[in-house]
DNA sequence: CGCCAGGTTTGATCAGGATCAATGCCGCAG
DNA sequence: CTGCGGCATTGATCCTGATCAAACCTGGCG
């Protein structure tokens, strides 16, 4: 049995690729932080106004609209951002298309910790999205003048962490069905963390996303989807909003911890 | 077709737990830092002497066994550690046994960023491992008296979350044979960053450890070892040494990227 | 109003890796 | 030397989720 080569290969399809303007998106001067409407959900939170000023004078408003890029993996980090509303994905690519989405992200939320020089990952927006966006080199100058700013960093450099690693249980060890009821309890966590009704969710990304994020197929979230909903579970009153009518069995489900 | 229950179930099979004594394992009073081989890898690395009296009068140098627990998953969280020499796990498991490591630590890693008030994984020493702890409530009086030292917990934090990331991306993406060529070049430059000669390299875990981290059976590592040995990429001169022969290959294996 | 494009659902089939089951290979204790 | 306990390897079979393929919305637009 001298031989036995066969270089197995891939297996994941390579979803559509809708037109993608690596950005330079629509700019705006600095937008008051005094109306900032997710000031409490973030790092900002908290700052005196004096330590706001500074910061706000560094900051310059850009939207994004769906499917444009903020930046891609490998790309030299010049910025960091904070976002004020929309949602956006973090994702990373193989050289042959398959995609993993590595996290989404919404309003109050920093991006850019995972980086060094580059960006370690791409982040496009999922819906028209508003960022407040600082130069990495004034922010950084600024996290040295502001040590509380530097903890609140490292706190939520800590719950990211804590976040990738419950999501590396989920694509290592977890069912396609215990990722979907995990993924949706996730959306309910951050829908309620937020102050918002829960029920029904809106899911601000289409079904690939969902995919890409749990490391499944098109194909297979949607029959999760249906079956949930065929167990009453849950149901769908539109494709990117789901009621939860049984918590508890969908908690059962998703068999965590 | 009213019903079509079934709640299907897990697969990964509950790898044997050997005997795990909780800790409190031997201690001893503070090893001088001045002698720590650990040091130039670590936060540790470039304070000034004044800072390292006073980091070094908090630590204690606690040993700990193969198998034995520093921390569970879930524990309030009241010691960070740096490990000193040695090799840890860090994992988590669901409650029917399947667990999935999350990381490898070694000298000169730092333990305990992934933490709020309870630890967010497990860690577990792999071979004999000395660790150097310290309270964490003193741990955090420091980071606010020294900022370099919170600068340099920072950067550890991003890398670590790129590391989490690319993780997500082997364990949602990539093949069986894709996941083992990643984490040969992985151990390759775990040890080259250490400046320890890459050939053969030493794997401090076992078949199952490498399954968890991975997400596959113990079975399908064997098999894509064997595998790569037939192909002449690599020979296994003891079940825990790898020797790589054709580094080109075994990176186009693994696709990344 | 009807067509078209994108996303979603559903069905049929396939295959990569899991599971089940032996066998092999040490290192260690008696 | 021999037997035993833990890993590791190898083989046979099964099953979950991928792949291939087709139908089905839903909303925008001529």
């Amino acid at each position: 049995m001298a031989d036995d080569r066969d270089e197995r290969q891939p297996m994941a399809e390579i979803h559509a690729l809708p037109i993608r303007k690596n950005a330079t998106p629509v700019q705006k001067h600095p937008d008051p932080c005094e109306t900032c409407t997710a000031r409490s959900l973030t790092i900002c939170a908290g700052l005196d106004s004096e330590e706001q000023a500074r910061m706000s004078a560094l900051a310059t408003t850009v939207w994004v609209q769906p499917h444009q890029v903020l930046f891609q993996e490998g790309d030299t980090a010049d910025h960091v951002y904070n976002i004020t509303c929309g949602s956006v994905s973090l994702s990373k690519s193989m050289s042959d298309g398959r995609r993993q989405i590595t996290g989404f992200l919404g309003p109050g939320d920093f991006l850019g910790l995972n980086t060094r020089d580059t960006y370690s990952v791409s982040a496009e927006a999922l819906v028209d999205t508003k960022v407040c966006r600082f130069s990495r080199s004034a922010f950084r100058k600024l996290l040295s003048d502001m040590p509380d700013l530097e903890h609140r960093l490292l706190a939520v450099a800590e719950t990211e962490l804590a976040t990738a690693q419950e999501q590396i249980l989920l694509l290592g060890r977890k069912t396609a069905m215990e990722r979907i009821a995990s993924f949706l309890l996730l959306q309910v966590n951050r829908v309620t963390a937020r102050g918002l009704p829960p029920n029904p969710i809106a899911l601000p990304m289409t079904r690939a996303e969902v995919a890409d994020y749990l490391g499944l197929t098109i194909e297979t979230v949607s029959r999760c989807f249906t079956k949930l909903r065929k167990l009453d579970i849950i149901s769908l009153p539109a494709s990117d909003r789901v009621l939860i009518k049984q918590t508890e069995r969908l908690k059962a489900l998703s068999e965590s911890t």
